[in-house]
DNA sequence: TAGATTGTTAATCGATTAACAATC
DNA sequence: TAGATTGTTAATCGATTAACAATC
């Protein structure tokens, strides 16, 4: 499979987002429609559709349900990823409670916190658990991503205890840029920065 | 001011997470040492901070808290930005108690909802207010910025009427792509699209 | 047919990386 | 001095845009 670029791979899943919601109930789409509603060229809306190797249809554009399954096919929605969350506070419940996780093959298995008035509460359906209990569990269950939801006046200190219980991936939703080994790998959900995008248009 | 790209800013932000926790108490910073927790190169490093008109030292490196201030003065932390949260489910919370955008120039102002189990209750210190009232509210308080935090089913219909009442911003934090006119810019929080980058690493 | 739209190549643009003189 | 690091230019790389023949 032709790999993608991690751009590519925004605009895809804004296409996805396009079909599940946007032109729901519409039969074929157009290059320059979907351009339109994101401001793109509609060649490079072309291009990446061709990535997933669908075809378009003339004077129709793309089928709707074709080019949606195509996309989640080359993004893998199917191959689920399991996830740990760590931090029970607003943020990691909002993440758990986003229901739409499922359907892009995130799996999230279980919320952990180190807040004895957490822990044991039940939130999105899932048993918030003590964080000392996160080492046996990896160990049990081959969990290798995490998101990390925590105060960022802990997050270096708890990341370094995720890394030590055998995580190797970190979805990192602090403010905090973490110092790991080279093993592991560190994704930044940087909020303030599209603000910051949206502040400077 | 020289225009500054949204790459440039992304990475400008980072930097400043570097700065403000990772390296706490530190006096100085490479630009490999920047490079290096995040994965750049060097050269590239070098050239942002060029752009903010700070000056390193040989041998040393950047002044870290000389730095960390020509950051936020390029980027505008000072000049506030105010905002509306159309939305007081878990993710609106967890966005109105996230104390450091404040830090960022982000003033959150409102959080408006319709649900009337929630209208008045009190979420981050600030009333929950009935959606109804966003208009006279904008129309008192120029507002032009909201981050919509509602389920996606409705995220359309809130944003159109969002618009009519003034908004000429939205923080869509909806898997939704909106229609909205020309005037009115659309920025996609797009969640799903960092997990897929994470699965595809 | 005429018009609209795709698929794809070529041209442009911008961002990243390499390289290295200057500096302390 | 030798070594480390900056500041900046040039070279490379990749992404976007423009253009257009092919197609229905």
């Amino acid at each position: 499979m032709t790999a993608v670029s991690n751009k590519i791979i925004d605009r895809l899943t804004l296409y996805h987002c396009i079909l599940k919601y946007t032109v729901k109930g519409q039969e074929f789409i157009s290059s320059s429609e979907i351009a339109d509603l994101l401001n793109l060229d509609a060649s490079s809306v072309r291009k990446d559709i061709a990535l997933c190797g669908v075809l378009g249809h003339n004077k129709q554009g793309y089928a709707v349900s074709l080019l949606k399954k195509a996309i989640e096919a080359k993004l893998g929605f199917s191959d689920c990823k399991e996830v740990f969350i760590i931090g029970a506070g607003s943020l990691g419940t909002a993440l758990i409670k986003y229901a739409d996780f499922k359907d892009y093959g995130i799996n999230i298995l279980g919320l952990f916190d180190n807040d004895p008035d957490k822990i044991g509460r039940e939130i999105g359906g899932k048993k918030v658990v003590s964080l000392e209990k996160l080492e046996s569990l990896i160990a049990r269950i081959s969990v290798k991503n995490v998101i990390l939801a925590v105060p960022a006046d802990c997050a270096q200190e708890v990341a370094d205890y995720a890394i030590k219980c055998g995580v190797k991936f970190i979805w990192n939703f602090t403010p905090v840029v973490l110092r790991v080994p080279k093993e592991v790998t560190v994704y930044y959900e940087n909020i303030v920065s599209s603000f910051m995008q949206m502040r400077n248009a």
